[in-house]
DNA sequence: CACTTTTTGACACCAGATTGCCAAAGAATA
DNA sequence: TATTCTTTGGCAATCTGGTGTCAAAAAGTG
């Protein structure tokens, strides 16, 4: 089976002008599922996430769908409009706008996490602490993971 | 494909003498896709959105369509009396009259917001405020987010 | 271990953004 | 009306940040 989505994570460096190195892996599968060569960047709650052109405008079409609410309007101010595209250079990396960059404060280490059809950017000490929030979730439900047999 | 409309964030400074830097993307997305040179820049709830020319006048066109109200009075009042015309400088700068800079809290980082068709200029500490609103809801509302693939 | 590929840091260059300064225009004062 | 003071806009110098390129370092592969 060869990758059709994105997957792992990687500690990758961002430099002083706020370019950051998208994995090998990660631009062969956007180039061949999809037929890609930029990332739209945008917020989430704790960091910056990057869906490929067909996954951003597929998301795109639902939120036009959707009846206008409060819920609606929030998604637009914190998802919709703080996307940017992001294209590569020549070393397969992408500039993060600046604006982006400060809130997700990313500086120097940060992790690349695929998840499947898109592609999430944190801050590494972020990233960290997720990842124990998770952990210490697991442990006070001990059960979920035996019965998933791992 | 190019740039068609406003979009992303950025943080911008503002001068002494209430001098704005519009984003150079901006200017070219105005001067492409609006053929102008200017914007009309008017309040809103919680801070300053400017409008093409075009989009302005359209507003207005169905805004005197409107039959006479206490609320057609109140949006003259509230949105399109306030409004001024701002040209950009050499520089690409706008001057943003004190009067509007006093209401929205202008002093030293702005906050502009691309909007498809308008733009909104906010005081970097209430756009903070709204966004972390935005999310709020977002949490509350944590079906939403997943419905939409996000 | 030798070789290839990927990642990273460095540098120069350029466009855009910021700042301060100066002069013109306007308002206030006498 | 003459004088001063204030505001506004334009210009120029500077600074910052983004882009491209190169080459060293690191990681991956056979």
């Amino acid at each position: 089976m060869s990758k059709e989505q994105f997957s792992g994570v990687f500690n990758v460096s961002i430099d002083l002008k706020g370019r950051v190195s998208v994995p090998a892996g990660f631009r062969d599968v956007l180039r061949e599922k999809f037929q890609s060569e930029s990332l739209f960047v945008t917020l989430n709650k704790d960091g910056l996430t990057a869906y490929p052109p067909k996954a951003w405008n597929a998301f795109l079409s639902k939120y036009d769908a959707l009846p206008a609410s409060p819920s609606k309007e929030a998604v637009w101010r914190a998802r919709v409009s703080p996307a940017q595209e992001c294209t590569f250079n020549a070393q397969g990396r992408i500039q993060v706008p600046q604006a982006l960059r400060a809130r997700a404060g990313l500086e120097k280490d940060v992790v690349i996490v695929g998840m499947d059809d898109k592609i999430e950017i944190w801050n590494q000490q972020a990233y960290d602490a997720v990842l124990a929030k998770s952990e210490t979730l697991l442990e006070e439900d001990g059960q979920l993971l035996s019965d998933l047999g791992l």
